[in-house]
RNA sequence: AGUCCUAUAGCUCAGUUGGUUAGAGCACUGCUCUGAUAAGGCAGGGGUCGGCAGUUCAAGUCUGCCUGGGACUACCA
């Protein structure tokens, strides 16, 4: 063939090269800006990127969730939408400073000496940044497109002045307190902990504690007429009454102001001995929990029975009560010390309150409470007026005041390694003094320090907080307009989680973050909340003017952004307040998290500038991030969203599930499971990465990464494609067909196959848009995959070969191309938003431009072209073809032996007319010349009958069963009968019951004396009688076959002709001569020459006789 | 400990409002087709639908409990 060649044709698939020559294309035309550009003024989609953070190297999870991202981003271009889409660094935080810290070899303690707060923070903002540019690398090379030029960076001075606005107004609002609250806090450490440091891996432990249950002495003096052991007291001494309290943490027993109960649990007072002391004592404790503490064969034993050995204590129940009715009861303190005395409590201490907390799983039903040491204790406390007392300092020792206990580490803090057990000290003190009545080891889940691996404890520490419980009723009902995929992670995960909403801790006490932008006079009285730069600046003049500030170093011109706003230059800085006194910044900075749920408006240095552009791109259409954000950024950003505007801050919202390794383990360096994104892309190529990601599982199940199955994807979908495409190519090349959609052939007049494989195309694209527009990404790429494997070139492409191979570019050669490409165009724009790359050189090389698809038009489902009949009956054609192919095979006649006739039993006139439509498609199919269609008039028709469950399960109930049975067994004379008469009575349990004829399928099932098959209510008949000419035409077909293959393993060109040389042969010439025109066309020969004898021929097997073949080229 | 998700063939997954032979792909075996195919077709083996109860004429599907896997949350004394 001469002339330029319309189309590419490719030798070999390679993606990675096709992904390459893409890169380089995209980057030299600028697509990505163009394909925002080319939006300008139409409606937007608002997208935003969820920052991460560069100290750590990207993993293949990284893939997923961002090629999530860009599957939407990338559609909603297609649909014509303007997608901008900033990039984003979280910058600020825990892991950099660690990361800092032991680059330097340093601990949090040398911050401030051994490296000066300045240097470390700068080393942070440089480590930060680290792998910034592997990150970028792998941004491209997976097609992410987001705007890595302007990203938004969370430690700038821009976007840390957004945070402080917004902070102003919550502060304005009232929404920021400072207050005592309950934190976990490392003693060992000196640090509080974040709920985020608490919940890294490894942090919670099973650790074995010594547990106590403490006896609590009931006043003597609680003898009033209120009291409801008054009775009891009296009549056995008011002396030897207890509350029994459980304890893991006996060291926080000195500290103890209060006994809680249930005030609906049912509580016993017991007498029996204390197995220590063996004293005679009378216990309260919850009735359920009685089974814990006493065996029951010892109730109402003799007392006399007890051998003092502390075992089989005997015991009697002497009454029982509610919980409420000890509300307001005293006890003594458990262990008097000199610093914990009674008037050193705020408050009405040792005293018995009610708490709904209170449970009956564990312990006695009576929670002891330490204030300091817990916050339901803090907050049960707080509401009854009881104080609060702190026996042990911040560095985990008692206070001194605290007898034997004084200067002692309530835990091994030091590793000493002579540390001795403040919990088993105190226990043995308290078993001396008959207030111990059970010490065990008790093993529990208890949080640990993830730095020193020391027992957290929790501690009273003074903290910054946002008051989110004050919208939290609006945060549960803006979250129901929120679009959750999956639902439940919105509902359940999300949902449950605002319910349980408590005020959120923004303190933190580092030094690489945001600073908390409020200055306090020392006493606490005058404090101011820095709003902005322009703000602080006016407060730094007016401080110069007091004399506060070195005018120096502080005179700044106004909004100029000179000052660093990090520690410790806004540390320097020292306010002046209303009153004159000096103001300092409290120390703290803030959650990172804060960082980023304020990218919204931080991202453009709102309200400083961009207003406009914030207006328009607020609240997101879209985000998407693991669903381990669930807690994180999509709480962040709603609540700040709530809080700030009464607004949510995306409108819909997809949480994708983990990577986990082949053996559904979790993916980690140390494991050495990790998959590795570049090496996966450079193997095998981006698309089919992404591709493999999102068919395989939906994105929020987990995803158990297996390398085979990036190889199956690649085989099968990109493989199929490239095949069918280049066929495409070959063919069109060869007629020098162009595609030109102005002078196209109306698709009512191309062929039965061409119109239906455009019926099917025009479904799918209203599926796959409806999966794209749901969120439903897997089912979209499955839907495609699914046509171009099955459809387009299973059937269409393998039923359609012959048409592109005639001479002449005919008509229905010529809409056999334009549907092909047509159908390969659309699929292409339907695969772009997964397999970016692909799709792209795909489209390029159909249309021989260098547009991208990615800034074309996305094709629009014109249900016009859609028939149900016509696909419908294709349907019936393929089931029918695979019927007589099992035929084929049960006789072993193969394929290309041509037969006379296949039978289809039918009586439905409709039926019969569909299948004539798709007739010669059936035929040539399964290499046969007619078919017949029966009705049963004949009577060898043997049918079967059906119930349909689902209407006579309605109408016959608990007959079903019977009925079942019945209608299987009726037999042909009844079957008759119900075709006729359109029902049929039958008898069940003595009843009559009338069935219609809707209400059963009949179905034919066999034909007497044929060879049948059948399915799906379709039965098939195959005559396998070969008559003479058949066989003949079988002969010629088998030669035809054989050239065919030579010519190829010859390596011929398709297009190349040839002569045939025959050895004479008694029953081949015949046929070689009857159908030589036929092989003539076939093979491209132009001639057969027989000879009695060629020296350089070859032996064929034709049906078993011998052919001696030779093929010359011309 | 709580909340949520999840369990279907050796592997990866479908399975609509409950309706009767539980499907597909991969892998395996045999046969077959092919001038686009690292393909396709036909057939075969392979399942107690995690377990136990319950509702129902009918349960992979609905309900309860239990078990395994996972995530998140957690001071349960």
């Amino acid at each position: 063939m001469s002339g330029r060649k319309q189309y590419r044709e490719v030798k070999n698939l390679s993606q990675t090269q096709i992904e390459k020559e893409i890169l380089a294309y995209w980057k030299e035309n600028d697509v990505f800006a163009k394909s925002i550009s080319s939006r300008e003024g139409k409606p937007q989609y608002v997208f935003y990127e969820g920052p991460p953070s560069a100290n750590g190297l990207p993993g293949i999870h990284h893939v997923l969730a961002r090629g999530l991202k860009d599957i939407f981003c990338r559609f909603k271009t297609l649909q014509g939408y303007q997608v901008k889409r900033k990039g984003g660094w979280d910058t600020h935080g825990l892991p950099v400073e660690l990361q800092v810290e032991k680059m330097l070899g340093i601990t949090k303690k040398d911050i401030g000496t051994k490296v000066s707060v300045a240097e470390y923070n700068e080393r942070c903002r440089e480590e930060v940044m680290k792998f910034k540019d592997v990150w970028d690398d792998l941004t491209i090379k997976m097609g992410y497109w987001v705007d890595l030029e302007h990203p938004y960076i969370t430690f700038k001075n821009e976007y840390i002045e957004t945070i402080w606005w917004i902070l102003k107004e919550f502060y304005q609002k009232g929404y920021l307190y400072k207050g005592l609250k309950i934190q976990p806090y490392s003693p060992a450490a000196g640090t509080g902990l974040s709920s985020h440091e608490l919940n890294l891996p490894g942090c919670y432990r099973d650790v074995k504690d010594t547990s106590c249950v403490a006896q609590f002495k009931v006043s003597p003096q609680s003898t009033d007429h209120s009291s409801p052991l008054k009775e009891l007291q009296k009549e056995g001494g008011a002396d030897n009454i207890y509350f029994l309290a459980w304890t893991t943490t006996p060291w926080t027993l000195p500290s103890n102001t209060a006994l809680a109960v249930g005030k609906n649990i049912d509580y016993s007072l017991v007498e029996t001995f204390n197995p220590y002391t063996h004293q005679q004592v009378r216990l309260i404790l919850a009735k359920e929990l009685l089974g814990k503490y006493f065996q029951e064969e010892n109730e109402n034993k003799d007392f006399s029975s007890y051998q003092n050995d502390g075992k089989n204590l005997p015991y009697k129940i002497l009454a029982s009560f509610k919980g409420k009715e000890f509300e307001g009861m005293r006890y003594e303190q458990l262990l008097p010390f000199e610093a914990n005395k009674k008037e050193n409590i705020d408050g009405d201490a040792f005293r018995v309150v009610l708490g709904d907390f209170v449970t009956t799983s564990d312990g006695t039903g009576i929670v002891h409470i330490a204030p300091s040491f817990g916050a339901d204790d803090m907050k049960v406390a707080a509401e009854n007026g009881i104080g609060t007392l702190t026996l042990v300092d911040k560095e985990g020792k008692f206070i001194d005041g605290v007898g034997e206990f004084s200067g002692r580490y309530v835990k091994d803090y030091k590793d000493d390694p002579n540390y001795v057990s403040v919990d088993i000290d105190i226990c043995v003190k308290l078993k001396q003094e008959n207030k111990a009545f059970k010490i065990e080891k008790y093993e529990h889940s208890y949080p640990h320090c993830w730095r020193t691996d020391k027992p957290v404890i929790y501690y009273p520490l003074d903290s910054w907080f946002i008051k989110v419980t004050a919208a939290k009723e609006r945060m549960m009902e803006l979250n129901k307009t929120i679009n959750w995929k999956p639902e439940s992670t919105g509902s359940g995960r999300f949902g449950q989680w605002l319910e349980n909403l408590v005020d959120w801790n923004l303190s933190r006490s580092r030094y690489w973050g945001t600073p908390l932008n409020i200055w306090r006079t020392e006493d606490g009285a005058e404090e101011i909340c820095i709003g902005s730069i322009e703000e602080l600046n006016n407060e730094i003049q007016k401080s110069i003017d007091a004399g506060l500030l070195d005018k120096n170093k502080f005179n700044i011109q106004h909004s100029s952004f000179n000052i660093d706003l990090h520690k410790p230059y806004v540390d320097e800085i020292i306010l002046v307040s209303p009153l004159g006194k000096p103001m300092r910044r409290e120390s703290d900075l803030i959650d990172v998290w804060f960082d980023s749920g304020a990218m919204p408006y931080a991202q453009w240095h709102f309200p400083f500038e961009n207003k406009e552009t914030f207006e328009k791109s607020f609240p997101a259409d879209f985000i998407a991030e693991g669903v381990d954000q669930t807690r994180g950024w999509f709480y962040t950003l709603h609540a700040i969203a709530v809080l700030l505007f009464d607004s949510v801050a995306y409108k819909n919202v997809v949480s994708n599930g983990l990577v986990l390794d082949k053996n559904g383990n979790k993916m980690s360096k140390r494991l050495g499971n990790a998959v590795d994104p570049f090496t996966t892309i450079e193997k095998y190529g981006a698309d089919i990465t992404r591709w493999y990601l999102i068919s395989n599982s939906q994105p929020w199940d987990n995803l158990k990464f297996d390398i085979e199955g990036l190889a199956e994807s690649g085989r099968k979908l990109f493989g199929t494609l490239y095949n069918t495409y280049n066929f495409f190519a070959i063919y069109a090349n060869i007629d020098g067909f162009t595609i030109d959609k102005n002078n196209s052939i109306p698709i009512e007049e191309r062929s039965e196959i061409d119109r239906w494989i455009i019926s099917k195309l025009n479904n799918l694209i209203k599926e796959v848009t409806e999966a794209y527009e749901d969120y439903e990404p897997t089912k979209a790429a499955r839907a495609v995959e699914d046509f171009v494997i099955e459809h387009l070139s299973n059937w269409f492409v393998r039923l359609s070969r012959r048409r592109f191979w005639g001479n002449e570019l005919s008509k229905d050669k010529k809409a056999a191309f334009e549907t092909l490409h047509e159908c390969l165009n659309v699929v292409a724009q339907l695969m772009s938003p997964v397999a970016p790359f692909f799709s792209d050189w795909l489209y390029q090389n159909l249309n021989g431009t260098k547009e991208s698809i990615h800034l074309s038009y996305l094709a629009i489902a014109d249900l016009n072209l859609t028939d149900a009949e016509l696909e419908q009956r294709m349907e019936w054609a393929q089931e029918i073809s695979s019927l007589v192919l099992s035929l084929r095979k049960k006789t072993k006649i193969k394929v290309r032996q041509p037969l006379q006739k296949i039978l289809i039993p039918a009586i439905d006139k409709h039926f019969i007319q569909q299948i004539d439509q798709v007739k010669e498609l059936i035929l040539s199919e399964v290499n046969v010349k007619e078919i017949e269609y029966i009705s049963d008039t004949a009577g060898i028709i043997s049918k079967k009958v059906k119930p349909n469950f689902k209407l006579l399960g309605k109408k016959l109930g608990g007959k079903m069963k019977a009925a079942t049975e019945v209608i299987q067994e009726l037999n042909n004379e009844q079957i008759a009968q119900l075709e006729q008469n359109g029902s049929l009575e039958l008898i069940l349990d003595g009843e009559t019951f009338n069935i219609l004829l809707e209400e059963v399928e009949i179905i034919s099932d066999d034909i007497q004396g044929w060879l049948v098959a059948s399915n799906s209510g379709i039965t098939v008949a195959l005559d396998i009688t070969i008559s003479d000419q058949l066989r003949d035409e079988g002969f010629a077909r088998e030669i035809v076959n054989k050239v065919q293959t030579e010519r190829k393993e010859s390596n011929f060109e398709v297009t190349d002709k040839i002569v045939l040389h025959v050895q004479n042969q008694l029953v081949l010439n015949n046929v070689l001569n009857r159908y030589k025109e036929y092989i003539c066309n076939e093979t491209l020969a132009s001639d057969i020459l027989f000879s009695g004898d060629i020296s350089n021929g070859k032996d064929f097997d034709i049906n078993g006789e011998v052919l001696n073949l030779f093929i010359q080229k011309v």
